[in-house]
DNA sequence: AGTTAAGCGAGACGGTACGTCCGGTCTTACC
DNA sequence: GGTAAGACCGGACGTACCGTCTCGCTTAACT
C-alpha cells in the first residue's frame, strides 16, 4: 500500500498539523463539507498544499483526524447509580445536547456522509468515533445484566443499538427533534423488552 | 425563491428526462457518487448540460428523482397473517435482501450521504423514500395494536424506528451484516418490550 | 446553394425587420461587436431567434444590413467648384467628422473587422459601403482630369486610394487623429504628384 | 489595474510558452480566427487552460505574442542604393510577397480585425508590428530627403503612409491584388508629388 | 368568409466554449 | 528533508450562445 517513500514523521511540523486541524474545523463550519477544499484549508492554515497531501489522503481524512483530536478522551465517565434507566437517560440526554450543538453538526454530519461513500474512511470513523460511543452503553448494559436487571439471554450490543440508532438516525436524517422526552421514551421502550422473563 | 424565469414544463422532453435517469443510475453504479458528474450524465444521456441544469439544481437531485422514479409504488404489499413477529421478519428480510443488492447500494448510500449535508435534499429524500418505507411498519404495528398484540400505550412510530434504525444504521455505517438471523433477533427484542402489560 | 426552401419574402414582417436593425445598432454601440449576440438582438427586438436566422446568416450580415439601411443614399452630393483641392478637402473634412462620430465607430469598425476574416462579408461590405465612398472621389478626380487639372496618364482610382486609405487606416488602427490639418496636408501632398507634367 | 495577485514570472514554463505559440499559430491557420479557441490551443499544446489564462487575457493577446515572437527582428535590412524609387519598389514587392503568403494571412488578418474592436490590443499590434514596418519606409525617405531627392517641406511619415496604407488596405479589404505592377505604380505616383519644387 | 400555410414569438434542445475552481503533482527556495 | 509557495496538467463546474427544432398564434393569400 505504502508506495511512495513514507515521510519521516519525526520531522513533522506540529505547528502545521494543528493549524490544519483548526482551519479544517472552522472552514467546514463556515462553508459546509462540499465546499471545503484542500486549497482552502492550506490557505487558511498558512500551509503549503503538499504538506496536507503528504500526511492525509483526502479532505475527509483530515477532517476525521481534526475532529477526533478535538473530542478524544471524552468517553471517560459513565455513571452507574444502580438505576439503569436513569443512567441511560442521563447519558443520552447529554449526547442529545452534544448533537444539538451547532459546532458538532457540520463535521460530524460530513464524516457520517463521507463514510457512507467510502468504506475505508467509514471504518476509521466507526472505530474512532462511533464504537467508543456505543461501548459506553454496552458496558453499562452488561453491568446491568450481571446485576440481574437485564435478562441473561439479551444481546446487549443489539440492545445498545436499539437505543442509539433510532436516536442518531433521527438526527442524521433530520426526521425529528432530539428532545429529552424522546430520549426518555426511547430508553423506557427498549428497557421494557429487556427485563428478565418472569421466572415463575 | 424562483428567480430565473421558470422553464415551461409542458414542453419538456420526456425522452431526455428518461435518458438522464438511466445515465445517472448506471453511472453512479459504475464510478460511485463522488465521481459522478453532471457532464458525465449529460454525455452518457446524449443531452446538453443545460437540459440537466434547467430541471435540477444538483446531481443529488437528479439522482433522487432517478431513484424514486425507479422504485415508486413498491410499497404496495404488507402482509398481515395475524402473527406480527412473523410478518415483520418477513418484510425486514426482504428489505435486507434489497439493501444487500449491489444495484441499490450506490444510489441509496449516495442519497443518504448527500442528504446529511443538504437539509432540503434530505427532506425530499426522507419524504419520498424513507417515510413510505417506515409507514409500512407503522401501519402493520398499528393494526397489531388494535388487535391487542401490542400495548395501547406504545408509540408505534418509535417502535418502528427501533426496528428500522438499527437495521439501516448497520448498513449505512457498515458496522455489521444484515443477515436473517440479525433481523429475527432485532424483531424479537423489540417486540418483547411492546407486549401488553400483564393484566393487573 | 439555396438548399432550404427559401422563405417567402412577401410575407415578411417589416416591423420585425426594423426592430432587429434598431436592436443590432443600439446593442453594438452598448456592448461592442464581440459581445453582440443573436440572442441579445432577438431579445431586445422582441423577436424570435428564428426570425433572424431565417433572413440573415450571421450577426455580421445583420449589422451590415442595419448599417447600410441607416446610411443609404448619403453619397448624393459631391461638390465641383472647379477647385479640386478645395473640393476634396471639403468632402474629406466631412468624412472625418463622420468617422469621429461615436455612433459610427462601433458598427463600422465591427464590419471592417468582420470583413477581414470573412471574404464573402467583406465583398458585400466593400460593395455597399466602401466603393460608393471611393466613387465620389474617383468621379471628382476624373472630372478634374478632363478639366486638365490632373495629368491624363494618372490612374485616378489609385490616386483616390492615396487619399482615402491613409485616412481610413489611421482611423481603423488608431495610429493618429483625423484632424482637418491632417486632411489638408494629405490632399495637398497627393495632388502635388498629380499635376500635369510641365509640357515645356 | 492588476487586481489578482500577479503570477511569478520567474517560475514560468518556457516549454509551455513555446507550445502555446506553436499551437496558436498552427490552429489559426487551420480553422481561422473565429473558430480558434483557448481550449483548442490548450489541448493542442498539451497545456492546462489555466496556464493560458494565467499569462494572457485573450486569444488575441496570445496570437499577437505568438506572431511577433515569430517575426521579431525581421526589419533589419532596408537597402539604400541611392535610387529611392527602386529601393521602395524593392521593399514593397517583398512585402507584397509576404502578404500574399498564406501562412501570414490568417494571423495577420485576425490581429488587424481584433485590433479594430479592442483599443488596447490595437495599440500593442501597432507598436509591435505596424510601426516597425512603417519605420523602414520613413527612414529610407528621410535619407532621401537629406540627399535632396525629396523636398525639405515634405512630412515623410505621411508620405510613407501614402505608400503603405493603400497597399495594406487593398489587402485587408480584398479590394485588389497586390501585384508588382500595382506596387510600382503606387510608388511612382507618390514620389511624383515629393520631388523638390522647381527651384527659383 | 373560410381555409390554409407561412411567418412569427417563444423557448427547449444538443452542443461547444467560456472563464473559474480545485485536485493532485512537481519544482523552487528556505530553514 | 520538511516546508510555504505556487506553477503546472487535467477536468468539472455552472453559464452563455450557437444554430435547430418544435409549439401555438397570428396573419396574409387563395380558394
Amino acid at each position: 500500500m505504502a508506495n511512495k517513500t513514507a515521510p519521516d514523521a519525526s520531522r513533522r511540523s506540529e505547528r502545521s498539523r494543528r493549524a490544519i486541524f483548526d482551519a479544517a474545523l472552522s472552514l467546514v463550519g463556515e462553508v459546509g463539507y462540499d465546499k471545503l477544499t484542500i486549497e482552502g484549508i492550506a490557505s487558511r492554515a498558512g500551509v503549503g498544499k503538499q504538506t496536507i497531501y503528504r500526511w492525509w489522503p483526502s479532505k475527509a481524512a483530515v477532517l476525521l483526524d481534526a475532529f477526533t483530536q478535538d473530542v478524544e478522551g471524552y468517553e471517560a465517565g459513565l455513571p452507574d447509580t444502580g438505576d439503569l434507566a436513569a443512567d441511560l437517560k442521563f447519558v443520552l440526554r447529554a449526547t442529545a445536547d452534544e448533537f444539538n450543538d451547532e459546532k458538532w453538526q457540520a463535521p460530524y454530519r460530513a464524516l457520517a456522509a463521507a463514510g457512507a461513500n467510502d468504506a475505508e474512511l467509514s471504518a476509521r470513523f466507526v472505530e474512532r468515533l462511533l464504537e467508543p460511543g456505543i461501548a459506553v452503553y454496552v458496558n453499562r448494559m452488561r453491568a446491568a445484566q450481571e446485576a440481574g436487571e437485564i435478562g441473561p439471554e439479551v444481546d446487549v450490543r443489539v440492545a445498545a443499538e436499539m437505543v442509539l440508532s433510532p436516536f442518531s438516525q433521527r438526527w442524521l436524517m433530520r426526521t425529528g427533534e432530539l428532545t429529552y422526552a424522546y430520549v426518555d421514551t426511547l430508553v423506557d421502550m427498549v428497557l421494557a423488552g429487556l427485563r428478565p422473563r418472569a421466572s415463575a
